[in-house]
DNA sequence: TTGTAAGCGTTATCAG
DNA sequence: CTGATAACGCTTACAA
């Protein structure tokens, strides 16, 4: 089914229903041309084909949204807003994960025309794919990720997250706040951290014991291990990720300690399961799935060498949950 | 950067270059000329336009996975698997998920030529969808999901799961064994409680109450809480599915009984998250990534018409973790 | 108001 | 051994 089939079978030109098809304004058509056309592609069923549309406007209607892992749930929400926001312009949206072979084996598959513009989330600076995607003049955004040598980002204010957690558990009385951090190679877990210490200043307390995991349970519960190894064991922590979280709060159960009363534990990204741990768990809620809208939408219309220099500060709240309270009496 | 530029840099005809390119076994090439050709393309830093191939030879070196929500986590093993089996035929694999609109407004863009294949995990039965994919020949095949109508899936040997998870229940010595199952228009679900009673009834036992719920932590909750409410409670319960096993488990801590001393849990999927809940749950689990293996392997090369019908046995385990044990002596 | 024609970048089938 | 040439299905000036 090919334009020439709907133009065979209207009586007009190949031309015509082409821009029948894409409601071209400046094509002054008979009434009952069009309807002839319309009909025409109706009785036989006619879908153009989006290859043949590609290669002749350069346009894809299609932007990709690289993550580093599916079984992040955080990234169930960026995909979401993502994708939303690709269907509001008319386009799709595409989501694949960094597998062993690393994104450089997409590329091949996604040179020039084929995609409109990619979104880089969390996957580190692999400077290859970029350098491929700059030499291929596809725009590219990194997504809650920044980097030093990279003008083009989408981040989230994690700062402010940090500070909001923080003070909950200032405002709760406690003074010996510690921060369980996310690997130092993340600048999420830079931010987060910056946030924790600045707050901390301001309320005019020290730096509690700190210590870093990366983003899993199996981490969280390492790194919440030493925390409470210390000689004056905090009352309160600022857990930089709800997947540590949940590795430090069993931690924590395996220590005797019970969750809020002798420890309390606030972590950032408020996940479904946040509500389903044993205590449901305090979070601070980040706009991740504005954050995939708001990369689909800046990518739109990108030139490949604009820059793109955002954080979001979007509604972003604390969810007060029973993993909180005030501290011990002592 | 296209053939032309590459051909008039090393002298030749595009088609030599084309061919060079594409390793055509049946060109009988000077290697000198080969060498001109193979630098030029260096040189030039050439890469092939995807898309004109893709018009050229209906071919696209692509798949697509759409699936219902990328929040639950049994589909980011699905993902996996799938991504790494269309790597390995040199394609790729892009996810989608239904949104509000469903999938129709994919379908757009996924015409003729662009994709190579679909598969429809989870997604109900879309019938506007099919008949779609069928209109534009693009095969497809149901993931995890098997309808009456349908010819063409891969799903889950769900009832061997069921048996496992209660044939492990009925060796610690539980006799009354409850069911908390999926929604009821879930085909898993269906295989789920078909192979409970199976089981139940092989070991000689009656069917214990029986509560539906959707997948989800919320439903769990509620289902269990109809569970315990009745006059015999049971002393154990199999779950069709972690999300609810999760809402469940919290509810029987509500209710103030003890896992596992007063009620052992078991439930379908090992995710992660199952070792971190408390107590860490006992689950079957299930060869999500084979699944995905196996659906793209199934894809490639499917002919529009031709039917699939196939039961993944694969690996499937009971990992038995704190959350079940003999019942208490009464 | 509609038709003509020249591509978009490839690949496949012939010739030579 | 390599070069012409005709598609693939569509868009878009421009001509009629």
């Amino acid at each position: 089914m090919t334009l020439a089939d709907v133009a065979a079978m209207a009586k007009v030109d190949r031309a015509v229903v082409s821009r029948v098809v894409n409601d071209d304004p400046t094509l002054n058509i008979r009434p009952e041309t069009r309807q002839r056309v319309l009909a025409a592609i109706k009785e036989l069923g006619y879908r153009p084909n989006v290859t043949a549309r590609s290669l002749r406007t350069a346009r894809a209607h299609m932007f990709g949204l690289f993550i580093p892992d599916f079984a992040n749930p955080v990234y169930a929400e960026i995909i979401k807003g993502a994708e939303a926001a690709a269907a509001a312009l008319g386009c799709v949206l595409v989501t694949g994960s960094a597998t062993g072979a690393g994104l450089g084996g997409y590329m091949d598959l996604l040179g020039p025309g084929r995609i409109d513009g990619l979104l880089l989330a969390g996957s580190g600076e692999d400077t290859g794919l970029i350098e491929q995607l700059d030499r291929a003049a596809v725009p590219w955004i990194m997504l809650n990720r920044r980097s030093p040598a990279v003008d083009r980002y989408v981040i989230l204010d994690d700062e402010r997250a940090a500070r909001l957690a923080v003070g909950h558990l200032v405002g709760l009385g406690h003074r010996r706040i510690a921060h369980l951090a996310g690997p130092s190679g993340a600048d999420t877990a830079q931010r987060r951290f910056a946030g924790y210490s600045a707050a901390m200043r301001e309320a005019g307390l020290p730096d509690g014991p700190i210590a870093a995991a990366d983003y899993t349970p199996a981490g969280g519960a390492a790194a919440m291990g030493s925390l409470l190894a210390g000689p004056h064991p905090p009352t309160a922590v600022f857990v930089a990720n709800v997947a540590s979280a949940i590795g430090a709060m069993e931690r924590v159960r395996e220590e005797g300690l019970e969750i809020p009363r002798q420890m309390s534990i606030v972590a950032v990204h408020d996940l479904d399961l946040a509500s389903y741990l044993a205590p449901p768990l305090t979070t601070v809620r980040m706009p991740l799935e504005e954050l995939g809208r708001r990369g689909v939408s800046l990518l739109n219309g990108l030139k490949p060498d604009d820059s793109v220099e955002e954080i979001l500060a979007g509604p972003m709240a604390l969810i007060t949950r029973a993993s909180t309270a005030p501290p011990p009496e002592d």
